[in-house]
RNA sequence: GGGCGAAUAGCUCAGUGGUAGAGCACCUGCCUUACACGCAGGGGGUCACAGGUUCGAGCCCUGUUUCGCCCA
């Protein structure tokens, strides 16, 4: 027997440890079976996991464990990403603590202090997703720097060199002075910041003056090269082709004439540092001006800037600005709001900076990526998601690739040391194929991360091999990941997936927000309102954080993480807990598997109209789920089984079918007398409810067994353990076929009388809290019907009525001319209501009361004839709208006429 | 400057043109042999604002306001 509260500790390992044990996450390349594959989001070697993780891989493995279900061949392809900056920056901090540097290592010293690192986190990210009962197939687990992957990057960098589409140049690029690395244009987060706007005068060559411009980085005037005025700027036009003096400098530069230049902006002249500043790059470019390089890799300034050299940038602008107000050459200042460029990794201000990379050429791979979205190939969901991603692609720049790090794919290129030349290879060249030399060193750089993640869903796979695993299961199905990395992964992936297999890499990608906290804000370490997903699965268990999760997701929207919600999770694991303790404590004789053929249609036949009823909303909860799977829309899935399971199972099912059992253990016991209707012979009372009893049993096990499975992908571990309790056949519910859609179990009937009868339960307890009579108390009410059906439903359902509703004596009739007195009514369709009182009724309350669900029902009323004398609406709203309505008005019509009638009588009117 | 999202009960959020919903919180009464992590009942909403389309709008269109995000 099951406790009676559910303690997750207890199983979730045991099932986690089975699941493994029968190898059922293992992908089996089955050519019989359609294949469904997801590959995850590699989690960075850098730590653990975070909430968004955990979000993130809960949604993959419902996915997952659903299709499974349904008999696909299935693959979730787990792994983890090497990180470049972000583990190379959290190895180097560690090496510090320790007094040590990765200089004094070395590359080689520093690069196996990493792969320490990375075998210690990398198990842990694995321990992690077990804890959370990810599905994954670890036999194929991998790691970007892995042999095979590496060979993939090698392969994907030569033969992009190979057609023009990666080249190294000397470009403005981003550069992260912390980092020490320059990073690609998505790296750089803009932020609005406080600043200042300074007017600073170059005087005029020619002596007769000075032209003023405006700045937000005075330091950076050390390696200006010209000054910019719009051409057709009237106070400008004179000074076209002029030359100024550079203050501090003394260089001679020229003024030139620039369209790109906003005439609004300061005042409309403004100076020229083509290496520093992307705009003045191009315009250098267009100019031919030279780029003076006055601040280094550090942040420093360089011996260009003379005599201000080797300060940081942030001091040379307090001292440039020190003597150009010395020198009477600072017309002003005043405050200006700007955005300033930072590093998406420490939050470093970003320099631009000249300085020589390796780039992809992105316009032509663009292209493809962006007609397969386009054309609906790849269908991004939500759907709003596929402007952002086309925007982007439309005005994509070339991709900065090179990282000037130690830790990730080192660039394939090699330069020969006599004659220059560059040469770009998949295996290390012995000799220059140019001169013959043997003087080669290779790029002491590395690759982005991202451009090995670009390739994931087929270097996983084997490619450039032409594997089993890449005919099987690539393109892969679907793609599951957070919006905040449509750009760094989703978008490359495409354009590379298409340059490299000809095919896209995956037919749907699912994006969903991001987990906040309480307040809404990101979760984050500085902030330390970070939770993490471990404390939670140690302390509610794995389901009830994955439903929490999903539950309170709806597409592509961010969800805060409450405590109350997790809770809530926590509250219904242990309502099905103990639901499925209810079924088990009852199901005691009964036997699935003998129930078949011609005994199972006997049984059918003894279905009671309850039975039917939850049959059928059974059923409606299957169709329903499976389609929201279908449509990713998971938390509407999840919370639609929610609802099944407290409000229809648990409250009125098990509650309905609670007498059936009662009853027949009373009637076992006393070999007859039946408690509730004493009319039958001992011997065959016994057996109808043996008999009827077998029949509740066959519906609960249905239900609860089908409704599991429902479940299960959402919550693995408390469904596997109630099912290993259950008759069932198969030896774990994660192998077990997906419930089907079975129409004949649809039966609208039931679900309308079984509605009116929970209707009448609700009336009824509804008079007893109005009243005031305490739940314990059972009271005298007495049913009046409208017509014979109805009175035969209420007949039949007696024992429930008094149970549900603590009936002392019930009268049951068709409803009579003299109305009881000193009672209290309520009206449901088709069925009057009273619960008499022995006392005297407080008539005012009573009359109150009733007057108030008078003026409700009156002012639906009202609405509801508008609508039906609108010739418009009967003429052009659905026929099935008009007949659903006009049945409402009749029923709403004859319940205020009974209140009216009611209300007459206790007044007297 | 451009784009996107959000605005619905005290709080957090569902709700894709046809009777405004859930969870939590609140109030009342209950340890009723599955569950107090529970049961029953209840109160609580000008669906941000202004127009428009429609027989009918929380939902579609236009504009406005506030908040958030992305891009430049």
């Amino acid at each position: 027997m099951l406790p009676p509260a559910y303690n997750p500790k207890e199983v979730e390992d045991k099932w986690y440890r089975f699941w493994l044990e029968k190898n059922y996450f293992r992908a089996e390349i089955d050519p019989a079976r359609r294949p469904f594959s997801i590959v995850i989001p590699p989690p960075n070697v850098t730590g653990a996991l975070h909430m968004g993780h955990a979000l993130d891989n809960t949604l993959q493995d419902i996915i997952i464990r659903w299709r499974r279900m349904q008999g696909y061949a299935t693959l979730w392809m787990p792994g983890t990403d090497h990180a470049g900056i972000a583990t190379q920056v959290k190895v180097e901090e560690s090496l510090r603590e320790q007094g040590l540097s990765k200089e004094e290592l070395g590359r080689e010293g520093f690069l196996e202090k990493v792969w320490d690192w990375k075998a210690r986190y990398g198990g842990q990210i694995r321990r992690q997703l077990e804890k959370l009962g990810a599905s994954c197939d670890w036999s194929r687990e991998r790691f970007t720097l892995d042999e095979g992957l590496s060979a993939a990057v090698r392969e994907v960098f030569v033969r992009l060199y190979e057609k023009g589409l990666i080249y190294r140049g000397k470009y403005i690029i981003n550069w992260c002075p912390d980092c020490h690395t320059a990073i690609s244009d998505i790296e750089v987060e803009h932020e609005e910041e406080d600043g200042h706007l300074w007017y600073l005068r170059y005087p005029l060559a020619d002596g007769s003056g000075f032209i003023t411009v405006a700045t937000t980085r005075p330091e950076t005037m050390l390696g200006d090269t010209a000054v910019a005025v719009h051409p057709e700027d009237e106070r400008y036009r004179a000074l076209i082709g002029r030359t100024a003096i550079l203050p501090l400098v003394g260089r001679r530069i020229p003024i030139i004439a620039e369209a790109a230049v906003d005439r609004e902006f300061g005042t409309g002249a403004v100076k020229v540092t083509p290496a520093h500043d992307p705009n003045d790059f191009e315009m250098g470019l267009r100019h031919n001006l030279e780029q003076v390089v006055v601040i280094d890799d550090r942040g420093r300034m360089t011996a260009q800037a003379g005599a201000y050299q080797g300060l940081d940038r942030y001091a040379a602008r307090r001292q440039v600005l020190a003597d150009l107000k010395a020198q009477g050459l600072l017309e002003r200042e005043e405050p200006h709001r700007h955005s300033v460029g930072h590093c998406y990794r420490c939050a470093t201000t970003i320099e631009p900076m000249v300085s020589e990379q390796w780039f992809v050429k992105m316009k032509p791979l663009a292209e493809p990526a962006l007609r397969v979205v386009r054309e609906g190939q790849i269908k991004l969901i939500p759907e709003r998601f596929t402007k952002v991603y086309l925007n982007w692609l439309e005005n994509i720049r070339d991709w900065c690739i090179s990282r000037q790090l130690w830790w990730g794919h080192r660039i394939p290129a090699w330069y020969c040391q006599d004659c220059g030349a560059t040469i770009v290879r998949r295996q290390e060249p012995r000799i220059c194929p140019h001169c013959g030399s043997a003087h080669l060193e290779q790029d002491p750089d590395v690759l982005d991360t991202w451009f090995s993640s670009a390739l994931w869903p087929f270097s996983t796979m084997g490619w450039p091999k032409e594997t089993p695993e890449m005919k099987c299961f690539f393109p892969t199905s679907v793609l599951v990941t957070g919006y905040d990395i449509i750009f760094f992964w989703v978008a490359r992936m495409i354009f590379t997936s298409l340059e490299f297999t000809g095919q896209i890499p995956f037919h749907y990608v699912l994006i969903h927000g991001l987990v906040r906290d309480a307040q809404g804000r990101k979760m984050s370490k500085s902030l330390g309102n970070g939770i993490d997903p471990l404390d939670v699965v140690r302390d509610f268990g794995a389901d009830t954080l994955r439903f929490m999760l999903v539950t309170g997701n709806t597409p592509g929207n961010d969800l805060r993480f409450y405590w109350e919600r997790v809770e809530g999770s926590r509250n219904f694991a242990n309502k099905l807990w103990n639901a499925s303790r209810f079924v088990l404590m009852n199901l005691e004789g009964f036997d699935p598997a003998a129930v078949t053929g011609g005994e199972k249609a006997a049984l059918f036949a003894r279905l009671t109209r309850i039975d039917r009823w939850i049959l059928s909303r059974y059923q409606s909860t299957v169709k329903k789920v499976t389609e929201l799977l279908e449509d990713f829309d998971l938390g509407e899935a999840g919370r639609t089984l929610y609802d099944f399971i407290w409000s229809e199972l648990c409250d009125w099912y098990i509650e309905l079918v609670k007498p059936r059992f009662y009853r027949s253990a009373a009637a076992a016991a006393t070999n007859g007398g039946d408690d509730e209707s004493g009319d039958l012979n001992p011997a065959p009372a016994a057996a109808l409810a043996a008999a009827d009893r077998q029949v509740a049993q066959f519906v609960l096990w249905t239900v609860l067994e089908g409704t599991l499975r429902l479940l299960h992908p959402f919550m693995p571990f408390i469904t596997e353990e109630i099912w290993q309790h259950l008759p069932y056949q198969g030896e774990s519910i994660m192998a077990a076929p997906w419930p089907a859609w079975e129409e004949e179990l649809i039966d609208a009937g039931a679900e309308k009388d079984v509605g009116l009868l929970m209707e009448v339960i609700r009336g009824l307890r509804n008079l007893r809290a109005e009243v005031g009579v305490p739940t314990g108390k059972k009271a005298d009410v007495v049913l009046w019907a409208d017509d014979d059906r109805i009175l035969d439903l209420l007949r039949e359902h007696e024992t429930f009525i008094r149970r549900l509703g603590a009936v002392d004596q019930l009268t049951l009739d068709l409803v009579q001319e003299t109305k009881p007195e000193r009672a209290v009514a309520a009206m449901a369709p088709g069925v009057e209501i009273y619960l008499p009182l022995a006392g005297l009724i407080d008539l005012e309350k009573e009359v109150s009361r009733l007057t108030k669900e008078l003026e409700t029902a009156e002012k639906d009323l009202v609405a509801l004839r508008a609508r039906l004398n609108n010739p418009g609406f009967l003429q052009k709203a659905p026929p099935q709208v008009v007949e659903k309505e006009k049945e409402r008005l009749g029923v709403l019509q004859e319940k205020a006429e009974k209140i009216r009638a009611r209300l007459r009588r206790l007044t007297g009117k």
